[in-house]
DNA sequence: AATGCAAATGCAAGCGCTTACATTTTTTGA
DNA sequence: TCAAAAAATGTAAGCGCTTGCATTTGCATT
């Protein structure tokens, strides 16, 4: 026998049970339930354990438990903070509880996304977090059959009795518009992310069409941009829509990012903001206070909503809790990029 | 028996096997070495393995297979964007070969990130990535004696022969320190990352020490303030260097976010940047260009270092190829915030 | 048609753990 | 003190897959 070799094989719950002279599944209680066993066994165990330096196996454990304790997310982009910030704040609560995080970003693209899902519970995912409605139906088919839970982030409203944890898109957009129309503000432009498969991206638009009629203007009216989600395109898209004539006098954007590129593309064109023309954001995050003007945006819970979803998604595995449906409060943060139009034209 | 929990139950290799009318053996070969099994075959079991929508399960694979095909890294956190986007780079790396990405962050807490890889292996990663050389020994030997593959990710140096991909953080903050002398700044101070268990922050304080003699500077006499990284944690450090006097004409930042707080801290006091102070940072994120004066920083490869790493782990996993360190360029980027002090006392 | 060899397939033993059920030990209370 | 109940422990059957080795098949060669 190689003796090297040998020496290199880990320590299993076997090696543990026959030197603390119990039986395998006396360890395994040990380990798992402290208190089924007795103090003298429990002490004898773990010294073992350390005398050994045992470390479970978890693909051992999975497979005879049927479960991973692992959870999975799959967001959009980690390179956006807001989805980082969630993140952190959900991996937190995991790690507090023993169990792990499996993270996948699926570029705004659906197909990445489905086959990361799919990944994700082949892995044994016991739980899994996704952002936002829109999927394929067969994907959720696919998840109730195996009864996996999971939780829409995002979103304050889910179909078919779904968790969720998020907000109105809807009435946060909607709400920012009102602010800027009552400040007297009356020709508005949008640019959006692909509101294809994109349900957030499309209730932002939604909420401010919603707040034009208020005001006696025509919602269908308003020029919508749609680009992906960078600062440079949201650059694009304001020379796209200043382009126009007569200018709008404010342009609202479906995220920060966006909007910061709207400001850098304003400045390049010469205009004064919030001087010359108005612009707004969506999602608070730390750029939105750096760049200058800082942004007027509204602000989205993240961390809440990672805190939130780690806690419903432990609670519906390890409980067998009913699925919840959370709609935070969202609030308009107001800076300086939003201000009166110059002209009400 | 329960209908409803029989109609539940997944296919397994056992059933794809018995339909296809072949061994378990053949299947999983099939799924695993497509090449090694007849063409007819083959065809049969994909067939069957559609027809039932069976999918492997990675835990029972994993602990007969001895492998997870799956990969962690540990970071310091996911809130900085120059870590989110090297990870965006890992994790694309890896799924397209097939394999998983696990993620931790561990806060810059040394504790937290033992904890954390212990995990990741007791998870059975085959392989890790972990972000600079400071810490415990016996958290190297761990990882020896489990003959786990690490890769050592933003220092182009490391020690015992461990694979690494990075840059000489000693060697970019000198350059940047030496361009900042060649504009006539004598009077630098310098707000550093606190620097216990962190090299590189250790590194980019020694570079710009290395530079001061240049220039017939006392390396010793510059004031550094370590603080954690944040923007306000910045705002603060930097309200403390400028008590000083006679005070700095420069300050360099260990990193962006804590420049972008400089920034701010400085305009809010009423100095003009670069005008009455030059402030610098560290790694050339997407917030350096936002900020007003945009940042005079160092770039870092964060997307190759990713992307590498991900190729080495595999490569050092699958093909068993030798550790390497890989020692990437940086360069000064010339932005706004750093220029001639105004006078050269 | 017989032979030899390589390629394809099958057999069956695990991988390291959990857990239903059986057995033993301890506790309880009359 | 002793039987019954409760608590602790043990037994052993898997969990669903991979893989070394044995066997069968197909094909080229003689």
């Amino acid at each position: 026998m190689d003796t090297k070799s040998y020496n290199r094989e880990l320590p299993t719950l076997q090696d543990v049970a026959r030197e603390a002279r119990v039986s395998t599944a006396t360890v395994s209680r040990t380990l798992n339930f402290p208190n089924q066993v007795t103090e003298a066994t429990r002490l004898r165990v773990m010294e073992t354990v350390r005398a050994l330096n045992y470390t479970p196996n978890f693909s051992a454990r999975a497979l005879a438990a049927r479960r991973t304790n692992t959870y999975g997310a799959v967001i959009p982009t980690m390179e956006n903070a807001i989805f980082a910030r969630g993140l952190e704040a959900f991996q937190k609560v995991l790690v507090a509880n023993g169990a792990t995080m499996l993270v996948a970003s699926s570029s705004y693209d659906p197909q990445i996304e489905e086959d990361q899902i799919r990944n994700m519970i082949a892995r044994g995912a016991d739980g899994i977090v996704l952002i936002g409605n829109d999927r394929k139906p067969e994907i959720y088919r696919f998840l109730e059959e195996r009864q996996v839970p999971v939780i829409i982030a995002w979103t304050g409203s889910s179909l078919a009795g779904r968790s969720c944890v998020g907000f109105d898109n809807v009435a946060a957009a909607r709400q920012l518009a009102l602010k800027a129309i009552s400040l007297g503000h009356r020709r508005i432009a949008f640019i959006s992310a692909y509101t294809v498969s994109n349900d957030r991206a499309r209730d932002r638009v939604a909420g401010v069409r919603a707040a034009l009629p208020d005001a006696g203007l025509d919602a269908d009216a308003m020029p919508v941009v749609e680009t992906k989600y960078s600062i440079q395109c949201g650059q694009d898209a304001f020379a796209t829509i200043m382009a126009a004539d007569p200018k709008p006098t404010l342009v609202m954007c479906g995220n920060d990012v966006l909007a910061v590129g709207a400001i850098k593309a304003a400045q390049e064109m010469g205009l004064d903001v919030p001087g010359d023309v108005s612009i707004t954001g969506f999602d608070d995050i730390e750029l939105a206070t750096i760049v200058s003007p800082a942004l007027t945006t509204v602000h989205v819970p993240h961390r809440q909503m990672g805190r939130l979803a780690a806690e419903m998604l432990l609670a519906e595995v390890r409980d067998k809790s009913e699925p919840r449906q959370i709609n935070l409060e969202t609030h308009v943060v107001e800076r300086q990029s939003l201000a009166a139009p110059r002209d009400q034209g």
